[in-house]
DNA sequence: TTATTTATCCATCAAACGATTGAATCGCAG
DNA sequence: CTGCGATTCAATCGTTTGATGGATAAATAA
């Protein structure tokens, strides 16, 4: 057995994955509610009726979209605890700041959606996101600040919930915060890293031997 | 010459304010895409078409929620400044921080509605926060960071953004965030306090003099 | 070859939505 | 009371939106 999304991810070139791919984008940009199937279609270059005989429909389709980026968000998060492991905690929030950072710039609808999913209502909503209190709890241990992922505290839960949150701001509200700064593209991204690092590394660190 | 925004602030039991109370919390919720004419209208308990006779239109109603929600902000700028001027930075931060997530705990639309802005589009939107820039700079400033609000380095602005992001996070993602730390509000709230001091006054009091 | 499945588009539907119109109602000055 | 502006609502219009059915062609199997 195996699901559109998985058969999706097997082939990308397939009309599912391209699709998907186009979702992702314009789901980001505009929301569940801001986002029309004909809108993804046209972008997509077919008929709407192609698109439902893929996915379905609109909910379903964008439930898809959903998993997908938790998947890819997921992966990225391995990839970066692989590349920290065993070095001292300073260090460990520099790279991973960078790596996120550098990661998030060049798929921003990841930041888009997981904002949009955390600010916003749709107007009927199952529970999609059982993942994310397991992400931070992940992350939480990744960043040395628990032992395991199970029976995190509070106040732990809500420290690594400002940190990603911080960084999705950064790269979805780059629309708004770039003019702001009057910075261009690269020039933006090293200030979000610098402004990130200002933050969050004494915080972490303000209480380590040095 | 007033603004039917200005009439509405005049009056607070009249139609205008009543419809103009209720769609700042349903925008807030659903953005603008997702509110209907409709929910508002059965909300407030009238028809639709009262709706437009006092208002025009769904935007027109929307932009006016946006500029009410900055006047309030703004308002309460001013006001953590007065109470916290002239005093040591360290303290400035913590009252800031405490007054500001007061205030929007009560009003959490306001945080709803400004991230809205930040990270979504809307099909057809205009260029309606010029105020946004201004709102740092003078945040800047009250923080100790800038001399005068003109002149402020992109730096500067971006760490004033990273403060009032991560309130309003908290904030807007109440529904969210709560639950994973099994909190109740008022236990949640005292997390988001702790959690926003623990991560900010290290950073900016790091190079004081203690 | 023929038959069957897969994929795509065209045409169209029903529901929801933003908006308007015209009539009814209210408050109040003359 | 009368007249009039301000306000409200019921009914309805035109459009958009999500979704479907049927025709068609290409690919695949028999």
């Amino acid at each position: 057995m195996s699901t559109p999304l998985e058969k999706a991810r097997r082939d990308p070139e397939s009309m599912k994955a391209r699709i998907l791919d186009v979702s992702r984008r314009i789901f980001g940009e505009y929301g569940f509610h801001g986002t029309t199937t004909r809108m993804i279609a046209q972008e997509v270059g077919i008929d709407i009726s192609t698109l439902h005989y893929h996915w379905g429909g609109k909910k379903d389709l964008y439930e898809s979209v959903v998993i997908d980026i938790n998947k890819d968000l997921r992966q990225k998060l391995i990839e970066v605890e692989q590349r920290i492991h065993s070095l001292p905690l300073g260090e460990r929030l520099d790279i991973s700041i960078d790596m996120t950072t550098d990661y998030l710039f060049e798929h921003p609808e990841v930041s888009n959606l997981i904002l949009f999913r955390y600010f916003g209502k749709t107007r009927s909503d199952g529970n999609l996101d059982a993942i994310i209190p397991e992400f931070t709890a992940d992350i939480a241990r990744s960043m040395g600040l628990a032992l395991d992922k199970k029976n995190v505290p509070p106040e732990t839960m809500m420290k690594v919930l400002a940190v990603m949150n911080s960084i999705h701001n950064f790269i979805s509200g780059e629309n708004f915060f770039r003019p702001m700064v009057k910075a261009d593209r690269e020039r933006y991204i090293a200030l979000v890293k610098e402004t990130l690092k200002f933050i969050l590394i004494p915080a972490f660190t303000q209480n380590e031997a040095i």
